[in-house]
DNA sequence: GCTGTACTTCTAACTATGTTAGGAAAAACT
DNA sequence: AGTTTTTCCTAACATAGTTAGAAGTACAGC
C-alpha cells in the first residue's frame, strides 16, 4: 500500500537543504564566532555559492532567525525531556530549573549569545521563531504555578536573577565558575524571599 | 609671565580633534545605533574623509574603545559625585547604589550597550580603557566594605542581580518599567539574605 | 624670512561582504 | 515531449573598513 498522503519530495528536499544550511551556519559559528559567519563561508560548506542561499533564505538575518528558532526549540525539548525529573519541593524545583537553564546556556556560548543576548546588529527574531522561546517561558510559568507561585512579578524577578548570573558568568569569567557557584545561593535567597519551604 | 611649561599646541590640537571625533561618533550612535556607525559617517560630521581618522585612531574598534573608556569615566565621575549623598544604613546604601547604577544604565541605552553588553562583534576594551570600569567597581567594593559586607562573593551576587534586572529591562521591555519596578524588591531580598538591618 | 621636518589630511584604490539581476540547468508536471 | 517551476550559477553592485602614497600645513631652527 502507498502512503496515505503522497510524499512531497520537493518540499522534503527543500527542507533538508535548509537544515543543511543552518547546520553549516552553526559549524562556521563554532569556528569563527556568531557574528563572523559569512554567506560565502556557509555556502562553501554546503557546496554552493553565496547567492544560491537566497533561494532558501531571504537574507543573512533570516538564517540567524532560523538558528534562533532551532536553538530555542532545542531548549524547549530539553526542558520537556527533564521535566519529569523535577523534584517535589518548591525550593528544589526552582533550583532544578535554574541549573537546567544555566547549564544549557553555558554549554554552548555561541548558542546562548544568539538566544539571550542582543548581539547581532540589526537582528531580531521573527514572531514565528520567537514562539519556542515563549513556550519555554510558559513551561517555567507552569512550574511556578504548580508550586504555588502565581504572581507574574515573581517570575520576572527569578528570570532576571538567573539571567543575571548567566550573563555575568559569560561576560566576566567565561569558562570559569565564579558566578556558576553562586547559583544555589541565589535560588535559596529567592526562595527565602518568597517564604518557600 | 609665561606658563611654566611651554604649551604643546600640537598635542593640544591632536587631543581636541580626537575628542571631536568621539563626540561625532556618539552623535551618530544616537542617530543610527551603536553598531551602525560608519567611519565615513563619523568623518563627515567632523569635516573629514574616512581615511583621515586613521591619523587619530588605529581602527574603528579603537574608536569604540575610546568611547568605552569615556562612558565608564563618566559613570565613575557620576558615582563619585553622588557618593556623598549615600544614606547611612546598609540596606539604604545598597538601594541607593542600585538606583544610581540602574538609572545611569537606562538613561542612555547605546552607552549601556557599549559599557555592559558584548554587542560589538570583535570589540573588547583595552586594559587602559577598562581601568575606569574597574575603578567604578572598586567604588562599589568600598561602599560594601564600609557597610560591613566583605565577602567578594556577596558583591558578585549583587552585581549579577542588579545587572540581570538592567539587562532584562533593556532586552524585554525597553523604555518600560517592568523590571525597573522590581529593583527595590530585589535589593530588599538581597539585604534580607545578608541579614542587613 | 626661509627651509626642512614632522604631522595632518587628502584621493585612489583594495578587499570583504551582503545582496540583486538575469540566465542556465535540473526537476516536476501535463 | 514540451512547458513550467525550482534551484543554482555567474556577473555585478553597494557599502564598509582599511592601506598606499601624494599633497598640504604647522612649526622649529637657521
Amino acid at each position: 500500500m502507498l502512503g496515505k498522503t503522497k510524499r512531497d519530495r520537493q518540499a522534503e528536499r527543500r527542507e533538508a537543504t535548509q537544515a543543511e544550511i543552518i547546520d553549516a551556519a552553526w559549524d562556521m559559528t563554532r569556528e569563527v564566532g556568531l557574528a563572523q559567519i559569512t554567506l560565502r563561508g556557509v555556502a562553501d560548506r554546503v557546496g554552493m555559492r553565496a547567492p544560491s542561499l537566497y533561494t532558501h533564505f531571504d537574507s543573512k538575518n533570516a538564517i540567524y532567525d532560523a538558528m534562533f528558532g532551532q536553538a530555542w526549540t532545542e531548549c524547549l525539548a530539553h526542558f520537556e525531556s527533564v521535566k519529569a525529573q523535577a523534584p517535589a519541593g518548591a525550593r528544589e524545583a526552582l533550583r532544578f530549573a535554574a541549573h537546567t537553564f544555566f547549564d544549557f546556556a553555558v554549554k554552548d556560548l555561541a548558542r546562548h549569545q544568539l538566544m539571550n543576548l542582543r548581539t547581532i546588529p540589526g537582528f531580531s527574531p521573527s514572531e514565528e521563531n520567537y514562539a519556542p522561546a515563549v513556550a519555554t517561558l510558559d513551561l517555567a510559568r507552569e512550574l511556578f504555578f504548580s508550586n504555588g507561585i502565581t504572581d507574574p512579578e515573581d517570575l520576572d524577578l527569578y528570570t532576571a536573577l538567573i539571567g543575571g548570573l548567566v550573563d555575568a558568568q559569560h561576560a566576566n569569567d567565561p569558562g570559569g565558575d565564579r558566578w556558576a557557584r553562586l547559583l544555589d545561593r541565589a535560588v535559596d535567597m529567592y526562595a527565602d524571599h518568597l517564604d518557600l519551604p
